[in-house]
DNA sequence: TTAAAACAGGACTTTTTTATCCGAAATTAC
DNA sequence: GTAATTTCGGATAAAAAAGTCCTGTTTTAA
C-alpha cells in the first residue's frame, strides 16, 4: 500500500513539481520527466495524458514537444491533481470502510477521523505547485494567501 | 483505493469492534462475524487467523468454537491491529512516494504532512477497542488515560 | 519534402490485492 | 465413540492496480 494516494497520483504530483520548477525550459518530454523521476516513461506518459485531458497540463506533439503546466503553478492546487487522478474518496470515505458511515450514523472512529481529514483536505486545497518552486517560497499572488 | 488502510485492515478493525462489544457471549464464529459485517466468511477467516498468530485474538476450534479477544478491549489499540495487518508504512513512508524523503532531505510536502501524520499516529495509539463499547465510553482503566 | 521526435490511445502483461474453495485437524455435544 | 461444528492452511481464482508494447498521428527542423 501507498500512504494515501495511488502510485499514479504520487507520480503525477512528483512530475508536476518537477515541471513547475523547470517550466521556463519549454515543454518537457515524457522521456525527460521519466528519467528525472526514475520511473517508466510509458507509465508517466499515460498519467500526463490524463492530466492533459483535465486541463492541468498542456501537451504539444512533434519534435520539440512535451508537456507544460496549463496555468501558473500558483494556480494549480494539490487538490486539483488528487481529484483528477484518485478522485475525492480519500476525503469522503469512511476510515474503516463502514458502508453506512456518515455524520448522522457515524462509525466508531468517525468523530476522531473527521477533524484530521478536514486538516488534510485543507492542506491539499491551500497548497499549490507554486509553493514549492525553489527561490520563490514566499512568492504569493497579489491579494492572495497561498499558505 | 481505500482511505488509509487495506481492505483486510478495515475488516479487521470492524471485526474486532464487533468482538469487543459481544465479548461476553463466548467465542464468536467466523460465520457470525462475517454475517454481521456482511462480508465473505472465508475472507474474514483468513484475517482472524492472522490476528490469532499475532496474539490479538484467540481461536478455539470445535463445536462451540470461534474467536475472542486475547486480552481486555482496553488493552488492544488500533495501532496494534494496523501494525499487524498493514504494517507501519502509513506512518513512515513519504506521502508522494519520493524515494529519498526524510527529515534531513525532505520532499516538498514533508513538513506539511509530518504533523498530520503524527496526529494520526497518536490517534491510533491512544485509541483502544475499549473506547467503543456502548455504555462504557467513559470506562477508563484505573490509573490510565485511555483518551 | 522528408525524417526524426514526440504525444495519443488501444491492447496487453504482470503484480498485488481481494476473494474463494477444499480437505484436514481439532473440539465438543450427545 | 461418533457426528456435527469450527478453525487451519494450502491452493486457486478473480479483480484491481501497475506497468509495457505497439501503431498511428502530429509537428518541426533540416
Amino acid at each position: 500500500m501507498t500512504v494515501l494516494f495511488s502510485k499514479k497520483c504520487e507520480y503525477a504530483l512528483q512530475a508536476l513539481l518537477f515541471m513547475a520548477e523547470y517550466r521556463h525550459e519549454g515543454p518537457l518530454s515524457a522521456e525527460r520527466i521519466a528519467t528525472h523521476l526514475d520511473i517508466p516513461k510509458e507509465f508517466i506518459s499515460k498519467i500526463l495524458q490524463s492530466l492533459t485531458k483535465s486541463n492541468i497540463v498542456i501537451s504539444q506533439r512533434g519534435k520539440a514537444g512535451g508537456f507544460r503546466l496549463a496555468r501558473l503553478p500558483e494556480k494549480i492546487s494539490l487538490m486539483d491533481v488528487v481529484e483528477n487522478i484518485d478522485g475525492l474518496g480519500v476525503f469522503n470515505d469512511c476510515l474503516i470502510g463502514h458502508p453506512s458511515c456518515n455524520p448522522q450514523v457515524p462509525c466508531p472512529l468517525h468523530h476522531s477521523w473527521a477533524p484530521l481529514r478536514t486538516q488534510l483536505k485543507h492542506l491539499m486545497e491551500k497548497t499549490h505547485l507554486g509553493n514549492f518552486i525553489p527561490g520563490q517560497t514566499l512568492n504569493e499572488l497579489p491579494g492572495e494567501t497561498t499558505l
